[in-house]
DNA sequence: CCGCTGTCGTGATAACGATCACATACGGAC
DNA sequence: GTCCGTATGTGATCGTTATCACGACAGCGG
């Protein structure tokens, strides 16, 4: 395996600030390893406090309960890092990580690291925004496990998923479609639910299934299933 | 109404750190203000951004779906704060404040408060542990929600909530035992189910009601239960 | 003292969705 | 091409739990 460039860790987000040198310094105090798909990078409830920072490749931070089903918290990717919780408070790992990818992982200790938010300011806050940002998304999820139905929340995972369509102005596309157990995991229901809800939207055209993409046909009538209070109370109404 | 101590934020547990001479020159950047129990401290999605730290009364963080389901976040008591979340990264408030006791607050301007992360990095490095320790709970919660039944999430809320009786060593107690609607609104439930579960536990001895009070009479058959994988299976299996 | 209003206890009902069980299709490996 | 593992489509079933609908009770203000 080649030996890696003294400054990649420049390209993560969070060191953009940094000069060459700085970089430099910094990253001789670190590690790098890199990880093949389906590989563990990190075991929740392990009591090491490293930073990971994304270099190459994809990873997910997952969960299992005790009977095997399996939570998405969320998946990282190039330019990214993750483990700074357990940095941050010495606690004991809070997820699983996976790699999705072949990954280039670059580690840093936890005292370096959180020598850096002491020195930084800057990168302190940045990182404080990112934790905001993973709150705000947290409490998201919980609304939404608490109040919407299984079927609801597949449709607001379609909505977080799609894009405007590149070839098709107005359209919207997910590709590549992840597996229906891997929506599943982030919606917090079964495989089968999530098929069943997409088979349901092809019969009714809002969407249209193709080998690994999946067609948004109608996009405001998805976000008005996903939204609506109760669809029976108005036909009720309406009458 | 009195005027207040000039130091009060001296109180609070995030300027422990702090010089009087600090706190009262942080404080005449302040605004202090009352609020009486159920009045609305915060409303999600507005658009201001102060922090506000609690000298006195209690309040929960709450937020409601759009059938009118409230979902409890958290309390905040004296010593604590809310609102930084805004403050660090500018965007809407992600959840309502509702005092839940005549309250006394004391109001930073976000730009007082992130010039203050950024001279102090042992305050910063406080708050970077608030978060962390907010999005540890918000991982399990929504492990919780994932994985449990609505009835485990009742179990695991009543563990959460009993401490150990001052009276009877040994045993554990819910004093004051919250209304079931706010223990549903925690475990993401109905006021009903909470209603039954209790009432369950108390046929089988497990708890004993009492006025404002819950006795937990056999905690660890109440973890046994919260815990277990699949009691029948093990029942099954030992015949 | 008598109504209010808010909480609590419980039954009956219905439906949502997890689970089990297949059949089918797809994508590599060889 | 063939084979195998993994991903899909769908039906049938059944348990959990939200919802509706009461009655009982406590606390409080007039």
């Amino acid at each position: 395996m080649t030996e890696i460039d003294d400054r990649v860790l420049g390209q993560i987000n969070l060191f953009e600030s940094l000069t060459p040198e700085e970089v430099e310094k910094l990253q001789r105090r670190s590690a790098w390893r890199r990880f093949v798909p389906n590989e563990q990078i990190l075991d929740r409830m392990s009591a090491n406090q490293e930073v990971f920072f994304v270099v190459e490749g994809a990873m997910r931070v997952v969960n299992y309960s005790l009977t095997g089903r399996e939570v998405a918290y969320a998946s990282v990717r190039a330019g990214g890092y993750f483990g700074e919780l357990a940095a941050i408070d010495g606690e004991p790992r809070s997820a699983s990580v996976v790699a999705t990818e072949d990954c280039l992982l670059i580690k840093l200790p936890p005292s370096v690291f959180i020598e850096l938010l002491q020195s930084y300011p800057k990168i302190s806050l940045e990182v404080m925004r990112r934790l905001t940002q993973i709150v705000r998304r947290c409490d998201n999820r919980i609304m939404d496990l608490s109040t919407l139905t299984a079927i609801r929340r597949v449709y607001v995972e379609l909505l977080r998923l799609c894009e405007p369509d590149p070839d098709a102005p107005g359209d919207f596309i997910i590709r590549p479609l992840p597996t229906h157990s891997d929506i599943a995991a982030r919606a917090s229901t079964t495989r089968e639910t999530v098929g069943r809800v997409i088979g349901q939207l092809a019969g009714d055209e809002i969407v249209e299934r193709k080998p690994r993409t999946l067609f948004i046909r109608d996009r405001d009538r998805l976000e008005l299933l996903a939204e609506t209070i109760d669809f029976e109370r108005d036909e009720e109404l309406a009458r």
